[in-house]
DNA sequence: CACAATTGTGCAAAAATATTGCATGATCGA
DNA sequence: TCGATCATGCAATATTTTTGCACAATTGTG
């Protein structure tokens, strides 16, 4: 309802080339060039100048967002109400999107339940880098994100979304099956400052979060080992190369000589996953429930995991 | 940059009929049909339904309207920052329109004085009743009103329009020259109690205006004849068939045997000019400009006139 | 320092949308 | 009952948007 190049603006400057744009927007670079300069035209003033290779937003245009994201919220408010107002057909497709844990936890349950409750609305699933999960809301691509809090994220300020914390993923300390730590039922982080650690690539979120936790602890992990996939990490703790950090929610596979040993502390550690949609959407029936759905099965799976 | 069928539905509800608004906004009633469709099945519900052979806005279409007259304005003032940026074209075009009197009398002056302020502007004025100048307004096909508040207008709680007074028109006696008022510099109304009137017709928005003043000076006017334009008011005064109240602003042609007598009084009897413009549209910057000219030029007018 | 990769633009052609013209059905008032 | 008024539907048409290249500018790499 608001017009759609101011739109194309906005996801100009979220991911900042022309090029990227089109190929988010599923549209060639020339229509989105053209859309830019028709908007220009429309206000009698540049918003976008190049420099370099790359395009900037003139200031005008920074004027034009910021003013026009209160549009963009109302609209989606209007749309919850009119939604909510039952007559006629509410909005049925809603798409979610997560980092693959939430992803393959989380979302499934969530979808089906909400595919039984509302039978005729279409729940789609997409598995996205948590930064990218936030693009994909911005362009309308993905209605709620589901993420992880220490990911480089949007400010909780940031006016174009509303951020909700859903649960805190306590993080298990991984070590091979005959570790000293392997039988106990739970341990402190500190306990494990002397071993050897397996952490993500250093500057990826997860690295930071080990380390912070760590930190936290009383001690810096000395890294060993460097892995991606958890599925990488249990496999050379199973080869008794090193211990890791693991959040409750991802499922490993079967057949590594691991141990999950829970951790204690104050606090305990743990990664926070948050949610997120566009402003204003929260009025609107089926992200609401939906949303609800969510907090309902993260509940239930944080019971059952504990 | 608001969607085009919000604003269609719109005017819509201003005008009651498609037809009416296919007029007006030039289209053809096939075109706003297909607009309003459209836009009932964006939002998955219909906006408006037929009742009898007229079209009947619905609930959602209701609550849609009210929800995003707050969209209208808040672009209208984006687009004032916009232009009060300095960078870039501002808008150039300014469109002024107004009842006979105010077109003929304060309007002229005005356009002239912003074309010499503004060279590049390009200042239009509309002749039209007072109704329609709001729906002028609405349908985007002028930009400030010049209205009398007497009129059947819309209240000045609705929150489309801004409107504000722009100055106190005095009211004349208008009497025949050898009356035994002609020659005062001032009356009283209630001296003309007694007196054949010449008033608007019944139900006319003039007339109202008469009879409240009489009433608020302690009588109801005989009514001898009936006049819609100034000019036959004043043939029918010089022919010595009665007397009339003429607005100060209202010039007449020469060689009428007639003589305007000044009222006093508390309230002195005057009807009111107002200016309306759409929601939010005050801070574009030839608007502001145009507001200020018009009150300057009003004041001059009031000055000279007394 | 040349070269390959990347980025945005421009323009004619193609695709998608919006609009018209006219025929039709429904309703209202005389 | 008839004529006037109103909205709709659909095929034809006009307009706008988008694409498909070819091109020019810039970056940074080997």
């Amino acid at each position: 309802m608001i017009d759609q190049r101011l739109h194309v603006l906005r996801v100009l400057v979220e991911l900042g080339t022309l090029t990227e744009v089109a190929r988010r927007l599923g549209y060639t670079p020339s229509a989105v060039s053209h859309q830019l300069r028709s908007l220009s035209k429309d206000l009698g003033m540049p918003v976008v100048e190049q420099r370099g290779r790359g395009l900037v937003i003139t200031r005008a245009g920074q004027l034009l967002l910021e003013r026009s994201q209160e549009l963009f919220t109302r609209w989606e408010e209007i749309r919850g109400e009119l939604d909510g107002l039952g007559t006629g057909t509410r909005r049925r497709q809603l798409r979610l999107c997560g980092f693959s844990t939430a992803a393959a936890t989380l979302l499934p349950p969530t979808a089906q339940r909400l595919a039984q409750r509302y039978p005729d609305s279409r729940v789609t699933i997409i598995e996205a880098e948590p930064e990218e999960c936030f693009d994909l809301l911005l362009a309308e691509q993905a209605d709620i994100a589901v993420v992880v809090a220490t990911d480089p994220l949007p400010p909780r300020s940031d006016a174009r979304f509303e951020q909700s914390a859903l649960f805190s993923d306590r993080l298990d300390l991984l070590v091979p099956a005959d570790h000293r730590l392997a039988t106990r039922s739970a341990a402190s982080l500190s306990e494990a400052a002397e071993e050897a650690w397996i952490l993500d690539r250093p500057g990826s979120p997860y690295h930071r979060l080990v380390r912070t936790a760590c930190a936290a602890a009383g001690f810096l992990p000395e890294k060993a080992h460097q892995s991606r996939e958890w599925e990488t990490g249990a496999a050379l703790v199973s080869a008794g190369l090193g211990v890791a950090l693991i959040p409750r929610l991802a499922r490993l596979p079967e057949g590594f000589d691991v141990a999950r040993v829970p951790l204690r502390g104050d606090p305990v550690p743990s990664r926070k996953i948050l949610t997120g949609i566009r402003s204003g959407s929260a009025g609107q029936p089926l992200i609401a429930e939906a949303l609800e759905v969510l907090a309902e099965v993260s509940a239930e799976v944080a019971r059952r995991e504990i």
